[in-house]
RNA sequence: GCUCGGGUGGUGGAAUGGUAGACACGGAGGACUUAAAAUCCUCUGACCUUUAAAAGUCGUGUGGGUUCGAGUCCCACCCCGAGCACCA
């Protein structure tokens, strides 16, 4: 594209850019009598090929954000900083045979120009860096105040590892059993290892997340990982035997279906059972083959099931004394719950499955209750119920292999002949007599019960009252199709069908009479469901859900929470970390290093290469390693596995508040004052990482008084992905990356950042498009190009000057919902207006800037200060809508016909019978109300009129 | 399998239950120009009747429902994306 004469961007975008520098309009200060604004970015892990135009999509919107604020009265704060530690820069350093430190700072350079090109408002002076001592002597005090209190330890368990990174990893470091960062398989290898105990906040990361204004789709990924669940804890003793097997389960209540136990072939009374296990040989090499498998073989999808019968091992059920077979399967995990299960094939689908393969018991213990949930037949809770026994009876035709069903109408079921039992009536003769009435045929035979009773809570429609069924499954043959006539009311209920045997189950549209139909066929499943308690002594007829906690207490077991949040691993093996800041003495066992003694520096050394031994490179630095025990002063070595990269990432966002201080954390007054972070802009990939570790780092640092909030972020926002043109992730593999820098060059900074917002929705993934982005440039054209017409005083059209305050509104409404893109069109249909005009006068152009400002921040102030103004537009208020310019003299009221537009009626009367009238007199509506009888007229003031008509 | 999003023209998308397709890109035609670019103006969901003006029918993944009126609310289903997943 040509440059045009007049607005030459590159020019206009520089020259700003160095005054606002010089002028530091945008440094921040917390002596402020303004209310305060927290806008966060989530700093940017300065890679070596620097940034591409999705990047700063997320920093162009809390830019705009920032300076409505600041236009609209706040002090606000607006940071940048850089996550630099870990292993992208490790591997980056290592490939190009630099040290990372000198690779950190060359990649922090490049990006901080490509960001300083694009006009964002940062206040560079507050500059973060995790990878500078200053900052990282912090992230290692908040380790040492963990370990004091306890919530670290040091483990020796089999973790995750990855055998090309070759480094421990935390589970929130896995995709799908493979290392996040380098997709290789990752191994289970016991290694030592720190762990933090977040564990110990799970409940409350949980809990809080509620009050959070953050996207949906976050929480519930937090919900997931963190993965509550309510149980009990059983345990059964083992026959002969000192050792007893507890349990965990969230099923207390099936507990007399038991019919085997199962380990985890880790576990490690495995081993203490041994005496008494008469297959040792064969449960040992077992338990050898599962601990080759890598945690993708062990669980691939549709695997199945392996295990191994401790023959001679018996558990006894606290419920009943019986004895049970002990097994150890891979299906058990050894760290979740206990690492033992009880297994009740008749409820759970993996103990059924495992039961069918290995021939072993299944006892049912819950009859089914189905509950209709949804649909204006669900069951009305709160509301009393009538409950009933009744037939349910499968028909075979008396000569085809076909069924007979049906349809009712009103309640929309589609199932088979169902009828009450009366009280003198046996099943079977309910059935027949319900045969007879529903379809007709008298002549079949009994054939067959269909199981035990299935039960029902649903709403009857026909009877408009609440119900509760106990159904009893009948299998009848028809002899022949001897008919009597069916009464009308029956056949106003159902439509009768003969479905076939294959469709039948397409067919059925209600649980119960699925599970009647799956019966008949003679398919086997778990009912995992709750229901009605049969089998269980004098637990039998009571619900299944209310009797946990009185079930659990009869077995002498506890109620207990478990989550799937597992510890935090927290040792890397790595080289480019920080430092953790502990001891280990030959006397006095594992110290602290003390706090006058950080920052504890990572050793500036030429090699750094992991060294796959479970050993952090920083072990083989004998002048760093040895060392005096801060305690008794004898001999010590230094912990050498160095923090995952996601410490320093974890209170970043309080360092901006008080960058620079050497005494502490950060300042209470300050934190007090800012914090919490107001909105929190990033994308999704850090939902159960990042998100996660940052929460229970501020907790942690609330609960020892550091920060004066629960919570760090108030309110999160994702920015959805800008895609490469072909609709592919922008990535060098695709060769789909578009490098802002040309971008910036071709269009200016200003249309690229109109652009960006305007693309559509910001939380959405989005291709780029460079011939879009042309309509971002025109408009900033236009924007320029109106000044010609612009004189001091001129009179704008009525519904000229409506719609500059209606704009006034929205743009910042919407910047506030982050509705950027429809923020822009509404400036676009003000534009369009003004270019109607003869002339714009001054203060209506000035207010047009002032709208464009956050996001044209270069063209604005420019042409501010073209309108003669001395100081930047960036430090003026905020334009103020006049509500009393939003209302039009008159207004359009749509006219419909039977909900049909059919014209628009305008007039400045809103009085109900004068529009009425005023509509039907119009010619274009005459003609669709000719002939016809108005039964009814609707009027919305000053909006809508319909006319219902008949005939 | 469970959970959370989403499905609207040629394209990106807009629409407190009330004129679906704002705004923009692209396309067609025109003006200006020696010409092109740029700019400006007009048209641009599909179908159909008509010389035309104008009107009509259909139309927001599918099928039902509620309502005077449904892209929007309810039910069932299909498809796409994301998270979790042998978690007892």
């Amino acid at each position: 594209m040509k440059k045009p004469v007049s607005y030459d961007h590159s020019k206009i975008e520089k020259k700003w850019q160095s005054a606002w520098k010089k002028s530091g309009i945008y440094k921040t200060s917390e002596a402020s009598k303004k209310p305060k604004s927290y806008i966060l970015d989530m700093f940017p892990y300065p890679s070596g090929s620097g940034l591409h135009v999705g990047h700063p999509k997320g920093y162009i919107a809390t830019d705009v954000l920032a300076r409505f604020k600041r236009m609209s009265g706040f002090n606000v704060l607006h940071p940048m900083g850089w996550d630099a530690f870990g292993l992208p820069a490790e591997e980056f350093a290592l490939k190009n045979k630099i040290h990372p430190s000198i690779a950190v700072k060359k990649n922090v350079k490049r990006y901080k120009e490509q960001l300083s090109v694009l006009g964002f408002c940062y206040d560079w002076d507050r500059e973060v860096n995790t990878t500078d001592p200053e900052y990282y002597k912090w992230t290692q005090w908040a380790f040492l105040q963990m370990h004091k209190k306890g919530l670290t330890y040091e483990s020796h368990e089999p973790i995750n590892w990855c055998p090309s990174c070759k480094t421990g990893l935390a589970n929130e470091d896995l995709d799908n059993g493979k290392c996040e960062r380098c997709g290789s398989i990752v191994e289970k290898k016991p290694i030592r290892q720190w762990v933090i105990k977040i564990t110990d906040y799970a409940d409350r990361l949980l809990k809080d997340l509620d009050a959070l204004n953050w996207p949906n789709s976050i929480k519930e990924s937090q919900k997931n990982w963190i993965g509550r669940s309510e149980g009990s804890e059983l345990t059964f003793k083992i026959k002969n035997s000192e050792e007893s097997i507890s349990v965990f389960t969230t099923r207390p209540d099936t507990i007399f279906g038991v019919t085997y136990l199962v380990l985890a072939p880790e576990s490690h009374l495995v081993e203490k059972l041994k005496p008494q296990i008469k297959n040792w040989y064969k449960v040992q090499s077992f338990i050898k083959d599962v601990a080759k498998k890598t945690q993708i073989e062990r669980t691939a999808e549709g695997k199945e099931k392996t295990g191994v019968h401790l023959d001679g091992v018996f558990a006894i059920n606290p419920a009943n004394d019986e004895e049970v077979p002990v097994w150890i399967a891979d299906y058990v995990l050894a760290d979740y719950g206990t690492g033992a299960v009880m297994a009740v094939p008749a409820h759970d689908e993996r103990d059924f499955v495992f039961a069918k393969k290995y021939n072993l018991p299944i006892k049912e213990v819950i009859e089914p209750v189905y509950t209709k949930t949804t649909g204006p037949d669900a069951f009305r809770e709160g509301v009393p119920y009538k409950e009933r026994h009744a037939a349910v009876c499968v028909i075979k035709h008396w000569s085809e292999d076909k069924y007979l069903c049906l349809d009712w109408k009103k309640n929309n079921w589609h199932g088979f002949v169902v009828g009450g039992i009366e009280s003198l009536e046996t099943a079977v003769d309910a059935g027949i007599r319900e045969i007879a009435e529903e379809t007709g045929y008298t002549n079949l035979r009994f054939v067959k019960e269909l199981g035990g009773p299935i039960h029902a809570k649903f709403y009857q429609l026909l009877k408009e009252q609440n119900r509760f069924a106990h159904f009893h499954g009948m299998y009848f043959e028809l002899v022949d199709d001897s008919r009597k006539e069916i009464s009308e009311g029956e056949k106003a209920i159902h439509d009768i069908n003969w479905v076939s045997k294959q469709e039948v189950m397409d067919y059925l549209n209600v649980d119960d009479m699925k599970l009647t139909w799956a019966r008949f066929l003679g398919v086997e499943k778990a009912y995992v469901g709750s229901g009605i308690i049969t089998n269980s002594g004098k637990f039998n007829g009571k619900d299944s859900e209310s009797i946990m906690s009185e079930i659990t207490k009869f077995c002498g077991g506890k109620t207990v929470v478990r989550y799937k949040l597992r510890d935090w691993v927290f040792s890397r093996q790595r080289y480019w970390g920080e430092p953790i800041p502990l001891v280990h003495c030959e006397k006095c066992g594992v110290v602290p290093v003390p706090e006058k003694e950080l920052p504890l520096k990572l050793p500036n050394v030429k090699f750094y290469e992991p060294t796959g031994t479970g050993e952090s490179p920083l072990a083989k630095i004998d002048k760093w390693v040895n060392t005096k025990c801060p305690n008794c002063k004898g001999k010590a070595k230094r912990e050498t596995n160095t923090m995952p990269q996601w410490a320093g990432s974890c209170w970043y966002y309080l360092r901006y508040m008080d960058p620079k201080n050497k005494k502490m954390l950060v300042d209470p007054k300050k934190e007090k004052y800012w914090s919490p972070v107001d909105v929190y802009v990033g994308g999704t990939e850090h939902a159960t990482r990042h998100l996660i570790y940052a929460r229970f780092w501020h907790k942690f640092l609330y609960d020892i008084g550091v920060v004066s909030q629960s919570e760090p972020f108030t309110q999160l926002k994702n920015q959805g992905l800008i895609m490469g043109p072909d609709g592919q992730k922008m990535s060098k593999r695709f060769g789909n990356v578009v490098n802002p820098d040309d971008v910036v060059k071709l269009y200016g900074a200003d249309s690229l950042r109109v652009y960006e917002m305007f693309m559509g929705p910001f939380e959405q993934a989005i291709s780029w498009s460079t011939d879009n982005m042309i309509g971002s440039r025109r408009f900033i054209e236009r924007v320029w190009r109106l000044k010609n017409k612009v004189v001091k005083k001129a009179t704008l059209k009525k519904e000229t000057e409506t719609l500059l305050h209606k704009t006034i509104k929205k743009v910042g409404e919407d910047i506030q919902d982050f509705a950027h893109n429809t923020a822009i069109s509404t400036m676009m249909i003000l534009l369009n207006a003004l270019e109607t005009e003869e002339n714009v006068d001054t203060k209506t152009y000035e207010t047009l800037l002032l709208l464009l400002a956050p996001f044209t921040p270069h063209l604005a102030d420019e042409l501010w200060s073209q309108m003669g103004h001395k100081k930047s537009i960036h430090i003026e208020s905020w334009p103020i809508c006049d509500e009393t310019k939003l209302v039009n003299d008159s207004f359009k009221i749509t006219i419909q016909v039977n909900g049909k537009f059919r014209g628009v009626l305008e007039t400045n009367n809103s009085e109900e019978a004068f529009v009425l009238n005023a509509s039907k007199k119009k010619h274009e509506i005459q003609k669709h109300l000719e002939g016809k009888e108005i039964i009814k007229q609707i009027y919305v003031k000053n909006r809508l009129v319909n006319f219902v008509v008949k005939g």
